[in-house]
DNA sequence: GTCTATATGCAGATAGAC
DNA sequence: GTCTATCTGCATATAGAC
């Protein structure tokens, strides 16, 4: 049971994080979500910051695997991009880790700081590698990869200001519309009217 | 001089709310960097929420004016929208309406929730119309100005996690690529070898 | 490892004089 | 309108027993 205290802590930190982020959320809070007594949570984590980069960093694994899971996958490439770009998202809850670059608490602490920043730049190489197996060249792929993680950034940003998931889906669509090469077959023209 | 103290209040809380948000900007911070005493920021601002209030106000009415002094401008729609994505910007700053959606003293409070909500609702809006003028249908105009505006904020995002303007840039020139016609001249091919 | 008790300091006001 | 004094409650631990 020693390592279970730990593990639940981690998991109550990382649904507050995800919520409310890190600053906003209080040793109190998560002692009632995890149930776990205080003198467990000082004693596995002797400050605030040391839950925070434990849950934190536990949230870039999770997240950077599943995005692997289909960036790396055995599809075209565009198919995998296209899958990773219209996966199923909580748009309005905001992303769990690209909401934490507007925490004090995450970046005024450089392990935390760390993290997401190793988030970002594993998941752009993840994008650019499938951009590259497209046929773009290096530095046209890392833009590209770019652009499309910030759609989703900012679609969550935006889903959330505007209180609707659609606005995610819009910023996809409106990447896919782009990404499309030329209509080739007279069948997939007009889409839109 | 009566409205001289508010004034200068409001002006201290945005430039703290940009630094650090709503929720991390205290009374004292306010206090010290405006100067104001204590009596006369509780006189115009009776709670947080009411600063919190009007200063978000402004800063969403100052933003939203200088966008569409940009976008509303009397060049080719092209050129505001290029213009408008290629404005200078400190983003490793975060934007500072965009980082307020990640802010829980924001989102637990509807009027200011409303002040975030209408500036992407007019942003978008006015990105949305200069797409318009360039031909396309209502419906993908939106689309790709959801596009757009998602890429910037996303900008904001990827240039602060990482720490370097370069990941805006990169992401307003992968997008850019994306929304150049295909070159017609044969002297336009092969920007990338 | 986990518990309960206790401590410090600041957030976010309120009160009443000037 | 602005000032200083004061208040309540919570964040963030620390101490020492079990």
């Amino acid at each position: 049971m020693t390592a279970e205290a730990r593990r639940i802590l981690i998991e109550a930190a990382q649904e507050l994080y995800a919520a409310n982020g890190v600053a906003a959320t209080t040793p109190r809070e998560v002692l009632a979500r995890s149930g776990v007594g205080q003198g467990s949570l000082y004693h596995h984590f002797p400050s605030k910051r040391d839950l925070a980069a434990a849950a934190v960093a536990q949230t870039v694994d999770d997240t950077l695997g599943s995005a692997a899971a289909t960036l790396d996958g055995a599809d075209e490439p565009e198919r995998r991009i296209a899958d990773y770009l219209e996966r199923p998202r909580a748009a309005t809850a905001g992303c769990r880790v690209g909401r934490l670059t507007a925490d004090p608490v995450v970046m005024g602490d450089e392990t935390l700081r760390g993290e997401v920043s190793r988030y970002f730049a594993e998941l752009i190489e993840l994008v650019a590698r499938a951009f590259t197996e497209q046929g773009l060249d290096a530095a046209a792929a890392r833009d590209r990869a770019t652009t499309a993680v910030a759609v989703i950034q900012g679609g969550y940003v935006l889903s959330r200001a505007l209180g609707d998931d659609a606005a995610m889906r819009a910023a996809v669509r409106g990447l896919l519309e782009l990404l499309e090469p030329a209509p080739t077959g007279p069948d997939e023209r007009s889409r839109h009217e």
